[in-house]
DNA sequence: TAGATTGTTAATCGATTAACAATC
DNA sequence: TAGATTGTTAATCGATTAACAATC
């Protein structure tokens, strides 16, 4: 019932609000949470009216009861436990993004099948053979994983973590998996998004002339870097 | 005039066509490209009439003929070069990516400002200060720029990219950014991502009782695996 | 009060899917 | 020919935006 757009973006505003919240900020409106996403008002409030809070007409929104709301949709209650497969750079580097980013996240495991990263310590886990995978994905419920592995292994590796019970998959290899329809995959390809980059600010350069009307030279300055609300000189979390 | 879905598809499409294209395939029809990325034959029609090439009614595409069209769209002809700021634990992910994919894209250099960091060499490129980054950027007409850094620092290494002259960025810092329109910003949210998958996974909880209509534990077996195509034994691309 | 903001419905926009004539 | 596929247009679907009464 709930979109996954809307999902998407309350994740953003909550990261948002939490930032707010450490900075003393008590209210915010729908315009101000807009503006930080370069968003509008009217989707800001939309997507909020889901989450069932009920916004003051002249205050705005109470930052944390926001936070508290969106908590209650997008965390599981007593916590997510993710195991991640594929310790190659990428894998490590979500490690150590875990490690920082999350009270919310608890890694069970990492796994790979190369003998060399076996048995080693990287940010704090301890990283474990393949063949151990569904046994510790069945016995501790894990119902999330991260797969960072080569293109070539990721379809082989997601069957065996549906088989084990995985209903949600992260997938970060450069290549889409096939999962049975219930189980859901969120599909990050890095390759792709640099391409669509390099791809989009080339064809939108036309744009340019018609936007900045005959100045040939956009001044950074203009760039809306002054908020009302504070958004630099804090972490996103924790 | 070609929406950001079908470029990111085309992206998409062409590693898979290559891999099709190493394993000495000549011919793909739509529908069997469209198993590969799980969606419908239709929408590849319709992704590749933007192409312009014009498929056999029988024997349907020529694969050589689909790759070279979507380079032709997707790459910049003279390859694109690229700057990484922000080498952290996935700035250096993103480098060694970079370094295996891609024939395409040249790594131009890395920042971070970080003295402990600046002058090391990490995959073969060598930590510069983010001082020197404008100058780089100027020097060498660089477009396109990858975001690594913390939250705190995206918004401010941004202005400065944009002040450069850098048309498109990869912003893959855990907060948004905001520049001129004539900017373009593809953002890859891994917390956003994560936090999606584990919500969409627990609210999608019901649906498996109705596609499963009573069989309460879905083998792994049925996972559609078994292709006509081959998608297993090669790296996606190289 | 006057002005600004929320909550929600209706209008718009864009993207996906269905359909089908043309082709081989 | 009969059957399958392409290329493209029309129909559907979903998401965003606009609008505005209710509220403070």
């Amino acid at each position: 019932m709930i979109s996954e757009k809307t999902v998407e973006r309350l994740s953003v505003y909550r990261r948002l609000l939490e930032v707010q919240e450490n900075s003393g900020r008590e209210y915010v409106y729908s315009h101000e949470l807009a503006e930080l996403v370069s968003g509008t008002a009217a989707q800001v409030r939309r997507d909020l009216m889901e989450l069932g809070v009920t916004g003051h007409s002249k205050r705005g929104y109470l930052v944390s009861e926001l936070v508290r709301a969106i908590s209650r949709i997008i965390d599981t209650p007593d916590g997510t436990r993710v195991v991640l497969v594929g310790v190659g750079d990428l894998g490590r580097a979500v490690l150590g993004f875990l490690k920082g980013f999350y009270g919310r996240m608890q890694v069970v495991a990492a796994f790979d099948n190369d003998p060399l990263k076996i048995g080693r310590v990287m940010h704090g886990y301890r990283c474990q053979s393949v063949t151990e995978l569904a046994g510790v994905v069945m016995a501790q419920h894990v119902q999330t994983a991260i797969v960072t592995t080569p293109a070539h292994a990721a379809q082989h590796v997601s069957d065996h973590l549906v088989a084990a019970g995985i209903r949600g998959i992260l997938n970060l290899a450069p290549t889409p998996v096939h999962v049975p329809p219930d189980v859901y995959v969120e599909r990050v390809d890095l390759a792709t998004a640099l391409e669509k980059v390099t791809c989009l600010a080339r064809l939108s350069e036309g744009v340019q002339e018609r936007e900045t009307a005959g100045s040939l030279h956009v001044d950074a300055t203009q760039s809306m870097s002054g908020h009302s609300l504070a958004v630099c000189g804090a972490e996103a979390s924790t």
